[in-house]
DNA sequence: TAGATAACCTAACACTGTTCGTTCAGGAGG
DNA sequence: CCTCCTGAACGAACAGTGTTAGGTTATCTA
């Protein structure tokens, strides 16, 4: 072999997410990532065949986190309750590269061998092939959309004022507003249990 | 007045969602976009002061199609259900757009607005400030959440293959799919609301 | 008719992702 | 030991991006 390789894909990986938590998605260029690894831009070329699949790579390194087994084993309260809280810790423990994953979860790989877990779970717990689609769905939006629509960021005190009397300017406060997307997307969870139990089969 | 103008802001910003409608969100550009106006890019930046200001007036004028009249005058119930489906039949009319307005809904102005109005009905109706502002925050994890996680877009018959026995390839069908995105949003909201129903205050 | 001026254009800057041909280190074969 | 080969990283370039500064032009006002 020629010199020893100082680059490899899964150190690429590592140093795009970290470049992605530090500085957002749009913060990662290439030029800046080969820099982060002391080499030149086109070098990555060789072991990344472009930044979107980098991108989705990365990505699928985040969703091979995402513990689907409280599905296998429990009823399916649990499996939808134990899914959805590890999906979404998945995500939020890398918020900024959300917006990449949200952008087309249903065709990534990774992502469909779950949903196929979700939705096999449903249907041995008596749900209609139907029933276990839409249900599986509903799982998605309440984990993306409660990734997406975070009280941590996004926010700005400035444009925030006092014109909208009935909202809560504490939701600003960092410790509250994580403790609030978490009471929020825990009582959407447990609503849609709830409300899914009425309808429940056998 | 010098020469009649052939730009407008409000010309911009509908030529603009055309192309994000035709091309999606990466095939817009500033060039594109002047193209089609019969213009040169530079000239755009006389009515627009930067290419996400454009797309967050796009933004704007889409999420001013959301409703929330049913929260002012009915219960919370009717309020939570009509505007849920406004908002949702807002985003599903441009679903490219759908990934930028994800990325930060919350400091949207419109956006805050519609919010407060929101959080107002549903206080008056007697939940608490908090729970307020957490079932609002569950009403857009629901509507962003089905507006990005959509059976329409983004799977591949190819990936798809009979990999995952359990997922039903007939979802594929674009009619079968509008009808399983309409059917699973549904089915999300009515559970949501039958289960903060038990929690429901007086 | 002359001047003012908004509207648009030309040219350029600094950046982006990506490709090409080149260079160079080091292990394998003589 | 020397040579060859191979693969990794380089340097330069391309086409495209958003954006800005400065120049041109057409029309309305005085």
């Amino acid at each position: 072999m020629p010199r020893s390789p100082i680059l490899s894909a899964a150190r690429i990986r590592t140093a795009a997410l970290d470049i992605i938590d530090r500085d957002g998605l749009d913060g990662l260029s290439m030029r800046k990532l080969a820099a982060e690894l002391g080499v030149q831009a086109a070098s990555l070329y060789g072991h990344v065949s472009t930044k979107e699949d980098l991108l989705h790579e990365v990505a699928g390194e985040i969703l091979a986190e995402v513990d689907v087994s409280g599905f296998v084993r429990g009823d399916w309260r649990h499996g939808l309750r134990s899914t959805a809280r590890s999906y979404r810790a998945a995500l939020a423990a890398h918020p900024n590269i959300v917006p990449f994953l949200a952008y087309g979860p249903a065709h990534r790989e990774a992502s469909l061998r779950r949903l196929d877990t979700v939705h096999g779970g449903l249907v041995a717990a008596g749900w209609s092939r139907r029933e276990a689609t839409m249900i599986a769905a509903a799982l998605m939006y309440l984990v993306f959309g409660s990734a997406l629509n975070s009280f941590s960021s996004g926010w700005d005190a400035r444009e925030y004022g006092d014109r909208y009397p009935n909202l809560d300017k504490a939701h600003l406060l960092p410790a509250v507003a994580r403790e609030l997307d978490h009471d929020s997307f825990e009582l959407a969870l447990e609503a849609l249990i709830t409300g899914l139990s009425a309808r429940a089969p056998g």
